[in-house]
DNA sequence: TTAATCCCTCTAGCAACTATAGGATCAAGG
DNA sequence: CCTTGATCCTATAGTTGCTAGAGGGATTAA
């Protein structure tokens, strides 16, 4: 049996988070040593590896929650569980696009910053004016992503 | 003058975000009417599809509120404007990486899925087990930006 | 035994909004 | 003039996925 922090250094998720997925029951409840302290099974280890990889992966915890009840459902069939993998390539797929159509923006911007005073820059006055940009970067949504 | 109901429409930025922004000191606190309605005029509207720029360019509200600072001011260098565009830059062409080993990632496992039930669905499988992974994919940091 | 290092719960905070409740105001039609 | 419906106001709480802190108890190594 392991404390949660061995656990939270052997899977290479912090502590608060750990207790965070319990929490919202993405994490069965803990066993709890005679002193209340949390201890852990194998099983629950590779449940965690599971959420750790799929959250590097950059699936929502709503999708894992999916995945996981899937995977507790081994005769299922696995259609579902490659719908949620596509979706999240489609994510991916259009995070990438948007992405790059900025990053295009950015160096355009930045090359073009010839002056040596703000009323001369092209960062400043390309932010003020979207029409001067030549890609057609997202409009809506989060450019964050 | 406009009212905010306009200036979001004319900007493309959603009513409760403006007051959110003007709430956070990003824009002016607004002009009343008679009424307490908040009225805009031009100098904001232009403020304001600044900060949506550079929102969709992915820049962050404390970036943002930089870039304002110094647009305010056009006799200073713009080295620092320049900087600031540089650093979301490289933000951005770390992110375009990172989201490209994923999406690697997320192919291989899609393809693999050869299997009809969860038993032998390889996109549980990779989940279940990082050294399936090709791809060095980031195993710190936020891995949806 | 005592000090260091863990662990516990609970609450609050982060970004950047979004949603809701419960009203006030405004513009247009009858 | 009055009503109706759209828009506006404030204030508070919720979202995602954690992270940080306070104030204390448990465990372990010397």
């Amino acid at each position: 049996m392991l404390t949660i922090g061995k656990l939270g250094t052997s899977t290479g998720v912090k502590v608060p988070t750990i207790r965070y997925y319990e929490q919202i029951g993405l994490l069965p409840e803990a066993e709890r040593s005679s002193g209340n302290q949390r201890l852990y099974t194998h099983k629950t280890h590779e449940r965690l590896a599971f959420i750790r990889h799929a959250r590097e992966l950059g699936f929502s915890l709503e999708a894992i929650r999916d995945l996981l009840s899937l995977s507790d459902d081994p005769d299922q069939p696995c259609a579902a569980a490659d719908a949620i993998a596509k979706a999240q390539l489609a994510e991916v797929e259009s995070r990438v696009a948007r992405l790059t159509a900025l990053k295009t923006e950015l160096e355009r911007m930045i090359v073009q910053c010839a002056g040596d005073r703000i009323s001369d820059c092209r960062v400043i006055e390309v932010l003020g004016d979207h029409s001067l940009c030549v890609t057609n970067h997202p409009t809506t949504g989060d450019a964050s992503q």
